[in-house]
DNA sequence: CGACGGATCTTGACAGTGACAAGATTGCAC
DNA sequence: GTGCAATCTTGTCACTGTCAAGATCCGTCG
């Protein structure tokens, strides 16, 4: 665990700026801790789940008061909400720029193994404030972007129906990012490359050549 | 939040009934408070989360004192444990019982539906003891029920690799019953039984007819 | 029949947490 | 410069999980 960069040792130089009285090492504005707490709590979720997340702590991280990040995040739901739209908008960035349903699938496998704590946060709704404008605005880009790629696949390949295409693609790439984020593929990708595992698994579902 | 107060009388125990003491509210001693608590925290679970647990709040649901619970499951980790154990030996019998790992996929559906619960906590590894004894050989009964459905599949069936088969069916289940439950898919299923849907995805993957 | 040991539950305490309110400090527009 | 709003602090409260020590009950063995 990394303490923040900044603060650094209170009083172990002697021969400081004579005019600062006493203490107070670091300035009353932490400059940006918005970000700062988001990376730590990015941080954090990473690798103990959104539950071990405590605002006192990030704060602590931060070398700020315990009621700090409540100015920038209201809540605990506040800052995972944030985090959540972060993530969608990350999302739909990467789908938009996949062609083809089987690149889009593929870029979603990467964004969660690349954005574990973002992932993990976006399908926790309970943990979040679901009507929140900015939140639900990068959920509807994130899902208009999952809704062109399905679009995108041609007509012949998709079955009867193309709303069913994206549900099981969807399906396969959220399962398999899922399954392997709770590490219960480890056994089964072993030394391989998840990603051409995954790409594996969707020419099974789309079974034609083809990009 | 109701006040489930019932303190059905467990049958579990034979000769009790004779001589009950009266003047208490309630007996010192439950009764069946494992059971209880068991199903009070399967309730709150389904409906808000694993994250919304609170042991004393479970405690008084069943009319207990705070600490009575600790005694049982020792630890809200142990709680959760013995919630995800159960929940693993349940899907080795559910998917024990199917022939064919569509069939399987199906169940696997199925069971995330009825046990909502169950099913969210047992992947939530950061909550769990993940080396407790139970949760260990439950999850390996499971693993091995998954197991036997792959290899039932006919070999021309599963393209190169049966673990990848595998890998897929239960991606493709995962996923899709994890987006079920976070109500991700409530447009794209509509009215139809989820259970159809699934079904129809599966023979997308798997394309042949056959079971 | 009776005591005793273990299982079950209670009471009390402690540290940690999220949330709120009220005050201190700072930067910025005017 | 002055005032104001954003930012951060301090203090507090209710709640939680966990531990320790005691109370009560049960089956069992003498």
């Amino acid at each position: 665990m990394p303490r923040s960069e900044e603060s650094a040792d209170p009083d172990a130089s002697p021969d400081r700026g004579a005019d600062s009285p006493e203490s107070l090492q670091r300035p009353y504005h932490h400059g940006d801790l918005r970000r700062s707490i988001l990376a730590a709590a990015l941080e954090v979720i990473a690798d103990q789940g959104p539950a071990a997340l405590s605002l006192r702590d990030l704060a602590r991280r931060a070398g700020v008061s315990h009621a700090a990040p409540a100015h920038h995040f209201r809540d605990r739901t506040g800052l995972l909400t944030a985090i959540a739209a972060e993530g969608y908008a990350l999302l739909a960035e990467t789908l938009s720029a996949a062609d083809g349903l089987r690149e889009a699938g593929v870029r979603y496998v990467r964004f969660a193994r690349e954005h574990p704590a973002h992932f993990v946060v976006m399908f926790r709704p309970e943990l979040l404030r679901t009507q929140d404008l900015e939140l639900a605005t990068a959920q509807a880009l994130a899902s208009h972007s999952l809704r062109s790629a399905v679009g995108s696949v041609p007509a012949e390949e998709r079955g009867e129906d193309a709303r069913l295409a994206g549900v099981a693609a969807w399906s396969l790439a959220h399962g398999f990012a899922t399954l392997l984020l709770s590490h219960n593929l480890d056994d089964a990708v072993g030394e391989r490359d998840p990603e051409d595992v995954f790409r594996a698994l969707g020419e099974m579902l789309f079974r034609s050549a083809g990009s």
